[in-house]
Formats: structure tokens, sequence, C-alpha cells
RNA sequence: UGUCCGAUGGUGUAAUUGGCAACACGUCUGUUUUUGGUACAGAAGAGUCUAGGUUCGAGACCUAGUCGGACAACCA
């Protein structure tokens, strides 16, 4: 059943050229790479990527190489590599090899050799601003300059010398020798290779030229042999540079293909971006759970798979798209739902005495740990007459549907008794200061004989057997949908409230949780404990909540 | 005033390649429920950017236009 209904789903247009290539014979196999550059953490718009590159391997048999694309030393770190291979086998995705674009260097640079000798470039000394200015504009042409008509032993001994450190960084760049008229901005003699005296991650102080990224990628596609190159629309325009530099030199011709990027509602996507929120301090490091990395996810109690349901949710296209986050919460709380164990902690604690209850008597309750799950097991919690419920789960004059504790109601204590309420005890500025109710000794959970139903199940934690934990309420981290459209510095649209630090007091079981472990607390929605947790205080980080259906219908009821 | 890419319910993706638009999320109604969660049942919501054309028949093909995006870093 399953598999049928994987069979019915339609291919994307990935899909639909592999299976072509593959039907065809152009293609034996298939391989794909993913080709993070290390100079950030992987975000949810890499996810789709990886998913796409991974799962169309996977799909059709092929395999996936890792490879960095690290052509450009002063803005890639080794913690970023370190991070995106971390953040990969959380995802479950392993790699057939892992690559740098810097293995090639050696490569790269007999590659520029065959153009500079088959006279297709050469060694420019034009300023940047020179370059700039001959480029032209995408309506009007550029310009060739002095330098394009270098005799080929010249650009030769140029560009040996550039490698040799013989020239100070910017003086002097290799262009390809195509055409300054294209049509095509990126054909207007491309820049090949720079001077860069900077420290590279792996090739240390060895090189002082560093290729582009289009002299650099595709090459390392086609030593590589893979088949099909898929990366993100804003390509498009390099592909014809792309093939020519694979036409030029002979390549194995892999094939580029670009689908649409993945935008989500409330967040930024932006590598750039990001980077400035961790350095000015906006959010507390790559891995806040409020960013929209892999990190930081995987922080806020995200699951893997969770994540790759959504990838899989959201399809793969060419036109634009801004996707709800809605559809994330969705997948995460599918996900959830099934797998966390359930706990009880109440945030706004208001105290309830059983006045009835025989004074001193502990009842160990059992409790399910995931109604959704039964091999999740069972555990047992204290009960002995004085709990805390929710402040908001008692009203005074409640509305015709509100089903908890108001006086003269019945509810059921999850896991417990169903209790009565009779009365409740004020302070001096009329704030209630505890509720006094009676139970009903039959209606004990699992042996239930009183018959009485009750139309609401409150959670609760028992007065004397409870911690006190730190929680973590996150909200989305901008306040407008679409922030990379709005106008000036997207950091104007922050939400300023998007961490909200509360005191909640926790069932005791809590204590033995590790870190990283999720949870649903009942009636609250998914939490996770974060890793600044100790011994004597736990941080939980607020996943998503549950939905809410009584939260809307009161809003609009109650005002 | 250029080239390229795109346009299908609120959002995203489909439509077996030309046979009167489907699925998911979201929204709304009910049922069940010891979570106002979950599960289940159901509903509303687009006639496919516009105008022509080809065809017995067009969301799909052609032409023109409109709108949106990309392209002028010694970034990737």
């Amino acid at each position: 059943m399953e598999e049928l209904k994987k069979e019915e789903k339609s291919l994307n247009f990935i899909e639909e050229i592999i299976e072509q290539d593959l039907k065809s014979g152009k293609n034996k196999s298939i391989l794909t790479r993913f080709p993070p550059e290390p100079n950030g953490y992987l975000h949810i718009g890499h996810a789709k990527s990886i998913c796409l590159n991974f799962g169309v391997a996977q799909k059709y048999g092929g395999k996936t190489n890792l490879r960095f694309d690290d052509t450009n030393p002063s803005t890639e770190e080794v913690e970023y590599v370190e991070s995106i291979k971390t953040d990969l086998k959380w995802l479950g995705f392993s790699w057939a090899n892992e690559f740098y674009a810097s293995d090639y260097f050696d490569k790269l640079f007999e590659f520029a050799l065959i153009l500079i000798r088959k006279g297709l470039a050469y060694i420019d000394d034009s300023t940047a601003e020179e370059i700039a200015s001959l480029k032209g504009t995408p309506t009007s042409p550029g310009k060739n300059n002095v330098y394009r008509s270098r005799s080929i032993e010249e650009n030769e001994e140029l560009f040996f010398g550039m490698k040799n450190g013989e020239f100070p960084e910017g003086s002097k760049t290799l262009r390809a020798k195509i055409d300054m008229a294209s049509i095509n901005m990126h054909m207007r003699d491309p820049i090949l290779y720079r001077i860069k005296y900077a420290n590279h991650h792996r090739t240390g102080d060895k090189w002082c030229i560093y290729p582009m990224y289009d002299f650099a990628h595709g090459q390392s596609d086609a030593i590589e042999n893979i088949t099909h190159s898929i990366c993100t629309l804003e390509f498009v325009p390099h592909r014809e540079l792309y093939n020519w530099y694979i036409n030029k030199l002979e390549l194995f011709p892999s094939k580029q293909y670009e689908f649409a990027r993945l935008n989500l509602s409330y967040t930024i996507m932006s590598k750039r971006k990001l980077l400035q929120l961790v350095n000015e301090k906006h959010v507390a490091g790559w891995d806040d759970p409020r960013m929209p990395t892999l990190s930081g996810m995987r922080r806020r109690g995200y699951s893997s798979e969770a994540i790759i349901e959504f990838c899989d949710r959201i399809g793969i296209a060419k036109r634009e798209n801004l996707i709800d986050v809605s559809l994330l919460e969705f997948c995460v709380r599918e996900h959830l739902n099934k797998s966390a164990q359930r706990r009880m902690v109440v945030f706004d604690p208001v105290k309830v005495v059983i006045t009835n209850w025989p004074k001193g008597k502990i009842d160990a309750l059992t409790c399910e740990n995931n109604p959704e799950d039964e091999s999740a097991g069972f555990r047992e919690i204290p009960f002995n007459g004085e709990l805390f419920i929710e402040r908001e789960d008692f009203m005074e004059a409640p509305p015709k549907k509100f089903f908890r504790l108001a006086v003269g109601k019945q509810v059921r204590l999850k896991s417990a008794y169903i209790i009565t309420c009779n009365d409740i005890v004020k302070d001096s500025s009329g704030a209630i200061q505890e509720i006094h109710c009676t139970y009903v000794p039959e209606s004990r959970s699992g042996s239930d004989t009183s018959g009485i139903k009750v139309q609401g199940t409150l959670h609760w934690v028992n007065s004397e057997n409870s911690i006190a934990v730190q929680i973590n309420q996150y909200d989305r981290l901008f306040k407008v949908e679409n922030p990379s459209i709005e106008e000036g510095d997207f950091k104007n649209y922050i939400n300023s409230e998007s961490l909200n630090k509360v005191t909640a007091y926790a069932e005791l079981s809590l204590l033995n949780s590790e870190v990283g472990q999720r949870f649903q607390f009942l009636r609250k929605g998914y939490y996770c404990l974060d890793k600044d947790s100790e011994n004597k205080k736990l941080i939980f980080n607020r996943t998503v909540t549950l939905k809410d259906t009584w939260g809307q219908i009161s809003l609009i009821d109650i005002g």
C-alpha cells in the first residue's frame, strides 16, 4: 500500500530528466553532489537541496558526493566544514566521497594553462573598477581592453608569475577570452583566477591565486563524473559558461539543472544575513533555536524525520515560492505526536486542595507515556491531595463552552481522579489563592466505576513532588511574512519578543531526561531539553505548541 | 527598455504529456477522545495572468502582451 502510494506520486522535473537519461542510455547510472561553501551553517533551505540531491541518487541507485566549494579562503573556515558534516549525518545522509574543490587546485591550474595555450584566456592588469566599467550592462555590450591581445607566451609567463607571488593582490586576474559583447554578462570574459594572499583552511599558504566559482564548480563536477549537477535558479545564466569550460577543456559532460530555492515565511535564508544576526548578537549563535539553521532547529527540538518529510512535501519546481511555516509545524507535530513521550508541566500554577483526601495518603498513579505508542510504557506519579493546575483552567464566571474547572463543576485530573470544585479562597487583592475541591474515590484512573462523564481533563503536578524548570518559549524571529522583500534593513523586522523565558513546574520524572530529548507537555506543546541545562536547573525549549482550537474560540467568545 | 526563467484555490505541488483541475497544508462543520491534542467524517474555496490562434477538444501547443524573478562581486 505504502509503495503503491509512492509509485503513484508524480515525478518532479529533475526526476523526469533523470529517468529519460537513464532510459535513453545517456547515463548508465547517476552521480550527484551536494556542494556547500563552508562559510556558514546549513539551513532548512540547504535541507531541500540535500534531500533532492541525495534523494534522487538513492531513488535511482546512484550516489552522492559531498564536495566543499572552498575557493574563497577569506570567508571559509574549518568550523563550518565540521558543522556541515554533523548536520548531514544528523539528517541521516551518507556521502560516497568527501571532496573539496581545493583538492583540484593543481588540476584547475593546468586547465587554466590549457585555455591560455589555446588562446582562450589572458592576464588582465585592470583594476576591479576598470573591469566593471568595460563590462557594459545587461542592455549594452562591453568593450575589449588592451590586455586582451597579449601573446600566449606573455600570458603564460604572467600566469606563472601570479602563481609565484610576484604580483600584489588585486593587480592582475586571469580572464577567459570569450565575448565582451555577449548578451550573457557571464560570458563577457569572466575571471578565472584572482590573486589572494590568504591562508586556506586546507591548502594553507601553498597558493596565492584562487579560482572563481565558475572556473571551479563545473570542472569539479566533471572531474568527479557528476551526471546531474543540481543547483538553484540564480545559476541559470551561469549554465552557458559552465558548458563552455567543459567544452573547451574537453571534460566529462556534467549537466547543470536548476530548481527554485526554498523560502519560508517569517524567516530569512541568506547566509550573509544569518551571519549578521550571529555577529551582532541578535541571536545566541548559529544554533540559536530561533535560527532556521539545522543546528538551531535541532536544538529547538525538530526531528530530522520532520525536516525530511517537510522537504518531501514542498516539492521541486522552478517557480518562486514562499512556503507557510505552518507546513513545517505540521510536519514536526506529526512526527512528535507519534514519538514524543508525554509529561505534565504546569506553567502558571494555582493551588488545588482536595478537601476529602485522607491526610498523609500518597497514591501512586500509573500514567501512560504515549497514547500513540503502546511500547512507550507507563510511569508512576504520586498524588497527595494537594496540587497545582493552570490558572487559566479555572474561571469564576465561565462561558457556556468552558469545559474546565469552575465552582460547582467537575473535571478529571489526567491519570488521576475526577474532582468537583466547591469553593475558592482569595487573597486580600482578590486573586485566587486556593481552589477547594473534593475528589470522587471511585473515579481513579484505570478503575473508574463512578459512571461520571466529565467534559474536561486537566494536567496537573503534585504540590510537593514537582520541580521548577526553565522554559524557553520561542516565537517567529521576524514580524513580517517575507522580511527579504520589505523596505530597508531586514533587522528592522526582527520580532523583539521571539524569546520568552518562564519558570514552570514539572513532574519529577523529567529529572531523568537527556539533552535533546523531546517531550510533549500535555495540552501545551512539544519541548526539548536544552544543552545548557544543569542538574539542578533544567531548561526546555519549546519546539512548537499543540494545535489550540480552544485558544481561538476563547479569543472570539471571551474577547 | 536587452536576454533568460516563471505564472494553476490563501500556501505549495499535481494533472498519466491535448480529453471538462487533483493532493497536502491552512480554514470551517461534525463524531470519538482521561490531552479543547490525535484519529475519523464532511464542507467551503481556483476554472488555470490576459488576448488571440491551432484543434472536435487547450491548464498543457503557437503568437503577442501583462506581472514577478534572475543577470552588470577579483562571492558562491
